[in-house]
DNA sequence: TGACATATATAGATTGCCGATATATACTTT
DNA sequence: AAAGTATATATCGGCAATCTATATATGTCA
């Protein structure tokens, strides 16, 4: 077994990877998107979003494009396939670690 | 709302104090008691358990006594009221966290 | 006697995340 | 028109949690 240790404060990855399997987001959208859907449980902050953002796609989990939305460019990212495997690797994850945690909690 | 951004990484100790809210401990028996109960997704390393537990000492949550078993001297660990009111908090906090994990993985 | 498990401890390095700061444009208010 | 606020991306420096490596010492078993 053995569980990634850094998934353990390497859950933002995860939920960015997740968001863009929906559809295609730019950084911003990422951060109101997170923060609604988690209920503002999570207010992911800019200076972690974008060089997080780097770092995905130079692994090769995201691809990058330039969209111009109302004279404003907007960097949208999308996931890889890639990626896609990785995220799932990465939710099989969290579930060993979230259920272990509980069982030490006495809560499951 | 906004929960305490160290969780994420601060897990540790939460379950340490959980284990002692059972019983006293010395500072191998938790890395095997942990591990059992996790069933080995928690392998503790002993670097991390240490200085955590000094911490946790300092901070009034643990209090410690030696005790000689077999000519060796243990020392065992004991949580404190304080250190009970803060795993409550500690618990409240994860919970909320793991709702909204799964909120935005969309497997709530 | 040597190897291994038990038991505690610290120093150094790595990593994830955040605060502060910088830059630039669009929209709103005065 | 000017000023302030929201949008949007980016980087640097630093803190905190964890791990690796290392050190030390005793008990047990072959």
């Amino acid at each position: 077994m053995a569980i990634d240790k850094s998934l353990i404060s390497g859950s933002t990855s995860m939920m960015i990877l997740r968001l863009l399997e929906e559809k295609d987001m730019y950084g911003y959208e990422m951060i109101e998107t997170l923060e609604a859907k988690s209920k503002n449980v999570f207010t992911l902050k800019a200076g972690t979003l974008y060089p997080l953002l780097h770092s995905l796609e130079d692994n090769g989990y995201l691809t990058a494009y330039e969209n111009e939305v109302n004279g404003k460019v907007r960097k949208y990212y999308s996931i890889t396939k890639s990626g896609k495997k990785y995220l799932k690797s990465k939710k099989d994850e969290w579930n060993t670690y979230q259920t272990a945690v509980l069982n030490v909690l006495c809560m499951s």
